[in-house]
DNA sequence: CGCCTTTGACCCGCGC
DNA sequence: GCGCGGGTCAAAGGCG
């Protein structure tokens, strides 16, 4: 089957201890992103992939600069990262497809996709309403109303099926007590399947904020439950509107642990992600993590010293030694 | 009351 | 054409 290399830009990443499997069925099934992909194994790491520069992994982990995910989720390893290979092309590299994407796709928050999207959507709700406001008791007219309206959700499911098309797709294996990751987006639960030879349902997520149309798609892995599986689809149109102060204090306080992180390219980013990073604080892979974001958990430097939580599974007990 | 999840129904694409 | 699986809708209900 032949996929356009602009349609989809999958990412998966495993790890050296078994998650990834170049002839893992899950990985290349269990999203339908993947189900073109061919993936094989790339000495690329996963940020770089990404068109980030700078990052920093070690012993098989990575800290990644990413959405906070929640202090529960150990982000599963750069090395060896995959690349996934579409359209059967075997020479055509992710690292190509997501400049592809990004020179055919500018994620720009107002760029011209996200806002014809947002008009589309505006239309229907305004037919919708239009329908809704002739209120006839023939049943014949009536009849002929939900007919109409049944036409017209078919043409809806088209155009958005077409448009959906068209966005990228980001997928992340993440280790994880919990399904629904904290990555610092507000999401709405729009639907769950049960995923065929597993036991665990998929979840349907869109994103809460009125013109942002990005989606995700939850689901465990059943040959490791606890890896979770989140598939991104499209780019926020607006900031992440969850950026407590503490984690901008957090941040600060973590310097120690810090690397830098330029250059980056936040438009190959899933859901822009770095757009408030860049603009309220300094760039820092822990905080991204969720050990200064989440202050439910109350992280702290105090904790933080006693406790490592997360950072023991994903630093060496070397480099947490030397701080 | 607003926001969110749940869940059955529905639509669509695809393979046989 | 039919069945299956993936994805979405929307009503109902839960919760703070």
């Amino acid at each position: 089957m032949a996929v356009k290399t602009e349609d989809y830009a999958a990412v998966s990443f495993g790890s050296s201890n078994g998650y990834y499997n170049h002839n893992n069925p899950l990985l290349l099934s269990s999203s339908s992103a993947f189900d073109f992909c061919q993936v094989e194994k790339s000495e690329l790491g996963f940020m770089e992939l990404l068109g980030v520069k700078d990052y920093y992994t070690s012993g098989g982990a990575a800290l990644l600069d990413f959405p906070h995910f929640s202090p529960k989720a150990t982000v599963l390893p750069s090395s060896p990262v995959v690349k996934a290979s579409c359209d059967g092309d075997s020479g055509k590299e992710c690292s190509e497809v997501l400049n592809h994407q990004h020179h055919q796709q500018p994620a720009t928050p107002n760029s011209s996709s996200i806002s014809s999207a947002s008009s589309e959507a505006l239309n229907d709700e305004h037919n919708k309403t239009v329908e809704q406001g002739v209120d006839d008791d023939d049943d014949e007219e009536h009849d002929e109303e939900q007919q109409q309206k049944k036409t017209k959700k078919q043409l809806k499911v088209k155009k958005t099926k077409q448009k959906r098309q068209r966005e990228a797709r980001f997928a992340f294996m993440t280790k994880s007590e919990v399904d629904h990751l904290e990555d610092g987006y507000r999401w709405r639960k729009y639907g769950q399947k049960a995923v065929k030879n597993s036991p665990f349902p998929r979840s349907y997520y869109r994103c809460t904020s009125a013109s942002c149309n990005v989606k995700k798609r939850v689901e465990r892995s059943f040959t490791d439950p606890s890896v979770v599986v989140t598939t991104y689809e499209g780019q926020h149109s607006h900031p992440s509107p969850v950026m407590p102060r503490s984690a901008i204090a957090g941040s600060l306080m973590m310097q120690p642990l810090s690397v830098s992180t330029t250059n980056l390219d936040c438009s190959l980013m899933p859901g822009n992600y770095l757009y408030h990073q860049q603009q309220q604080r300094p760039v820092n892979p822990l905080t991204s993590l969720g050990f200064a974001y989440n202050n439910t958990n109350n992280i702290n430097s105090a904790s933080f010293s006693q406790d490592n939580g997360l950072l023991q599974d994903i630093l060496p007990s070397h480099m947490l030694k030397e701080h």
